[in-house]
Formats: structure tokens, C-alpha cells, sequence
DNA sequence: TGAGGATTGTTATAGTCCATAACAATAAGC
DNA sequence: GCTTATTGTTATGGACTATAACAATCCTCA
């Protein structure tokens, strides 16, 4: 958690009075992005004093559910070059610890830190508080479905 | 459209077997952002080739439906900086035609050039195929919910 | 009317994110 | 044992976007 963050878009606004959306209204991946950008907006309005981006709360829960890990498979499945896992975990500063896998001399086990295990679940907390507000007035019914109907889009 | 647009990601695996995802897998936020990655390489792969970007389309789209549009105003309803704004106007090379406007020396009128508007059907058509096959097996219904859910997330 | 402030497009600069390519050290396969 | 693959790392570059400054132009209003 040393590097700071990207900085924090404020402006996106859907909908402009006045304004010709044109096709964009009727598109459902414009409508995903939409909210994608709100979503990340709130998230590192809560988040980001505390140095959390998005990209590194994934590392760190990842890391936290699957100690043992090693940076190459991290990248892999955060979809990422292994240039990128490198520079998340080094962004993860003393919360992660990496030590020395027996019988690889190559490889380095990641592992949340004593530091790591003691501030995890504050920030697992806010963000679950953000996820709350990000949901806004979606019941949890709606929350359910609206899950589950984004588990299928472009498959 | 004179710019090469940024790489296409496509190693993002939503659920790799074996791996604990902890609480990303219970949160909104996390669903809604890997829908849009998803949603995006998806877009990218389709329109890539043609040099489209979505940002681009965005811009092509809003400065078509809204013809006079300035720099500044389109950066507005975009939610970027002029200075990206620009770039992006650029970008579009020739599809786009900035007029002088009356009135005003400082300030200049978007519109579609004569090759943006024979280009831009083919290209709407192209990015509505690839909203339709993003939506996958959803139906009609399922898709106006999904996109009434979106809207209210985030607010 | 005219001086100060706001706006527009533009350029310069920087930072973040992410990719590819190369490298040495090490492991694995045949 | 020799070749090939993998790991972490570094170097480099591109795409994107932000801020800051600038000249030209417009607007406000005393």
C-alpha cells in the first residue's frame, strides 16, 4: 500500500439534460459501463485514502484465500502480465510477505503478512460498506438477479 | 480513426477451477466489473480491427446525435478533460468535421464529416451485433431488466 | 467603454496502468 | 547431460487521462 492511486473521476454524469444519447441508451454494454464507472468511483472515494484500489483489494483477498500462491499464477488469474502481479504486490507493501517455496528456487509463495492478516478485515468491511451503498435501493432480491444476469453476459 | 487503440485483453477468466475468490465472489462490484471486462474485450475483438474504440464510438455517437457540439461540451457529457476530449476527436480523423462558429472565433462546431456519415451506420450496425451477442442467451426481457438494475446501481 | 475575468482550443508534462521483450537463475523432460 | 520451460525481475513503450499553462477571444459590469 505505498504507491498512490490513480486519481479519482468525478465528472461522469449518465444522463445530460439536453443531450442526444443517440443508440448509446439502447445499448446494454454502454449501460454496463455506465455503472461499472460509478461503481469504481465510489469505490476509490471510500477506499482510496486508505491506498486500497480495486486491483489490489483483489491481490490481497486472492492471496488471503489462497496462500501459497505464486506471483505467476496471481497474474493468471487476475488476467494480468506477470510485470503487472509484480507491481500490484510491491503496491501491497508490507501486507504481503513472500517466502521462499522448498524444492523451487525460482518461486516465492505469497502470504498475507502479520500486518496483512491484522488490517484485512477492516478493509474487507469498508468494502463490503461500499458494496451495500453501491447497491443503493436494490432490494436483495434484485441484488440476487442482477447478479446473476451479469454472470451471463458475454460469456 | 487514425491511432492504433490499446491492446485486447483476453486472459480474463472469470472463475479459474481450484482458486478461492474469498469475498469478491459475494460482492456487486466485482460482478459489475468483470461483466464489463468481459463486455469490452468483447467489443474490442469485434471492433478493433476497424479502429474503433468505445470511447471513439461514444464520441462519434454523441457528436452525431448532437451536431455543433464543442470540444468542451462533449468532454463534459464524456466526463473527460478537454484535453482527452481532443485527443479523441483526433482520433476519429476524418469522420469528424470541426466548423467554425459564428459568433464565437474561440470555439469550434463538431459535426460528422461526409465519410462519418456514410461510415456511421456500417459502424452502429457493427457495435449493435456485438451488443446483441454480449446480451448471450438473455431475452428481451431479461435484458430490460438487466439494464433497469444497472441503472440504479451506484446512483 | 474598457478593464478584469471567464471560456476555448491547444500544447506540454506527468502519472497510472498494462503490455511485450529480454535476462539470469532454476527446474523439468527426454 | 543438454535442451527447453518456468519464475521473478527489469527495461521499455504505448494508451489513456489528468493538470497546468498559454494565446485568442468573449463576456460582465462598473
Amino acid at each position: 500500500m505505498t504507491k498512490s492511486p490513480r486519481p479519482i473521476r468525478r465528472s461522469f454524469q449518465p444522463h445530460r439534460p439536453g443531450v442526444d444519447y443517440g443508440v448509446l441508451d439502447e445499448l446494454l454494454g454502454y449501460e454496463v459501463r455506465r455503472a461499472q464507472i460509478r461503481v469504481t468511483e465510489a469505490f476509490d472515494a471510500r477506499l482510496g485514502a486508505l491506498g486500497v484500489t480495486t486491483q489490489r483489494f483483489s491481490a490481497l483477498v486472492l492471496i488471503a484465500a489462497n496462500p501459497g500462491l505464486k506471483q505467476t499464477e496471481l497474474a493468471a488469474i487476475m488476467g494480468i502480465a506477470r510485470s503487472g502481479a509484480l507491481a500490484i504486490v510491491e503496491g501491497l507493501g508490507d501486507l504481503v510477505a513472500r517466502q521462499p517455496i522448498p524444492g523451487d528456487a525460482r518461486a516465492q509463495a505469497l502470504a498475507l503478512s502479520a500486518a496483512g492478516q491484522a488490517r484485512l478485515p477492516a478493509i474487507i468491511a469498508e468494502v463490503r460498506a461500499h458494496d451495500r451503498e453501491a447497491a443503493g435501493d436494490l432490494t436483495a432480491d434484485e441484488i440476487a438477479t442482477l447478479k446473476a444476469l451479469l454472470a451471463r453476459v458475454a460469456p
